[in-house]
DNA sequence: TTCTTCATGTAATTAGTTACATGATTGA
DNA sequence: TCAATCATGTAACTAATTACATGAAGAA
């Protein structure tokens, strides 16, 4: 019957927004940026087509106010939406995906020299401040002042925390990596590879094959995206 | 002059391959998905397009071999190739980005129950340990035997060295996060906020800009990608 | 000798971004 | 009253994915 409506991951952020209430696209869009950047970020061009699609499979509906002569759209979600987006839930999601231009251009780093390598290393470092930064500021705020949706607090925390996290971990991995590349040669492609650190990053591992009492939680494999095994590699051939 | 060429940092990745030795398409494909695909993820489909790219631009050189009856391209990179990768490896690069749909799941976690809330965070666990074993598995390998490019092992270490902690706290955190989950209601929404844990996160991160002697790292802004302001939000208006 | 895996691509489609355009509101 | 910013979209384009097709080589 004509063209195939997908619903993608895209289009589950914005069902799961219109669960917590009613937005116009503007408030969407807000939304998408402000939160849901962190995990899924995608231009603000969106926010304007997947309500649509949303619409046109009965999980959203559209409502046309004015403000002034000007037209805006308020949507808000459908019990068969409710229904669609608690299925997407209940399926196994993908895991982390990263992608980071500043690591790309260290894996490369001996092409340049070492002073563009310490570079990359301070800008990395300094990302990882201003992190920090929104962090402290976000977290004072909701102590202070409480939050839009108190009864998301909780579980927002868990996913703050995870940001937090990640941007320390990754503050400290370069101010270590900065050390260390302070003491290489000029040359990168001289600098010796540090056999210790080597056993240290695979004991590590093993310390935590070794907890593991393996239930896996869920009976099926925890599938990212379907796709053709021949459209990519295998893992390791 | 018709099309516009442009050089992405896709791009730049196969010139950086290139810049370690002539490769054919397939071997090409197979370093995208044995290392870059960690944090410049693309489909196979890519390794065909861009290297034509590059040669179009001088960048890289295509000799056609024959394998039976069967040709094949293998490709180099020329002196404007690498002037090129020098020029880009001094640029500023764009920060982490994170794109995770399990995270999202959890971010809309009370739409459906606890339990698929654990199940998710068994998931991401699981996923967690076996990185691990791939830490593990790629350590011993360049202890016992060596790599491929020994020239490039120390720099290698510090990209390995961060996967390795990438998934430790991503393994951490997820344990932690179940506990907390444990003793929750099984409505989510009435989960109480754990003030104690805000105020650690607070805490944690201040010291971090406490710690800091700020000299920026370069003078220009560490940009991301060039792009119409309207065309995304501002980060917190 | 046929089956499987390695190897080499192209075609069709879609998801996503960038750029453009303009009305409404606020405050200097 | 006009400049800046908030708000609401559409159009054009491109990067990226998915699906398809098939030859070569080695193992059973």
């Amino acid at each position: 019957m004509g063209k195939r409506t997908q619903i993608t991951t895209t289009s589950h952020m914005l069902l799961g927004l219109l669960a917590i209430k009613p937005w116009t696209t503007y408030e969407l869009a807000q939304q998408m940026d402000r939160t849901i950047r962190r995990f899924w970020p995608r231009a603000r061009s969106k926010v304007y087509e997947e309500p649509k699609k949303l619409a046109a499979l009965g999980y959203a509906e559209a409502t046309d106010e004015k403000v002034g002569r000007r037209s805006r759209t308020l949507y808000s979600i459908t019990p068969e939406g409710r229904r669609a987006l608690e299925v997407w839930l209940g399926e196994p999601g993908a895991p982390p995906v990263v992608e980071w231009e500043q690591l790309a251009k260290l894996f490369f780093a001996e092409f340049s020299t070492k002073d563009d390598m310490l570079a990359t290393l301070a800008d990395i470092q300094q990302w990882a401040r201003d992190e920090s930064a929104v962090h402290v500021e976000v977290g004072m705020q909701v102590l202070a002042a409480g939050s839009a949706f108190p009864r998301r607090d909780a579980k927002n925390l868990l996913i703050g925390r995870f940001f937090s996290d990640f941007s320390n971990m990754i503050g400290d991995w370069a101010a270590w990596a900065t050390e260390v590349v302070e003491a290489w040669p000029e040359d990168i492609s001289e600098a010796p590879l540090d056999r210790g650190t080597v056993r240290s990053v695979i004991e590590r591992n093993l310390a935590r094959q070794a907890d593991t009492i393996s239930l896996p939680a869920r009976p099926g494999p925890v599938a990212g995206r379907d796709t053709d095994d021949r459209s990519r590699l295998s893992t390791r051939p």
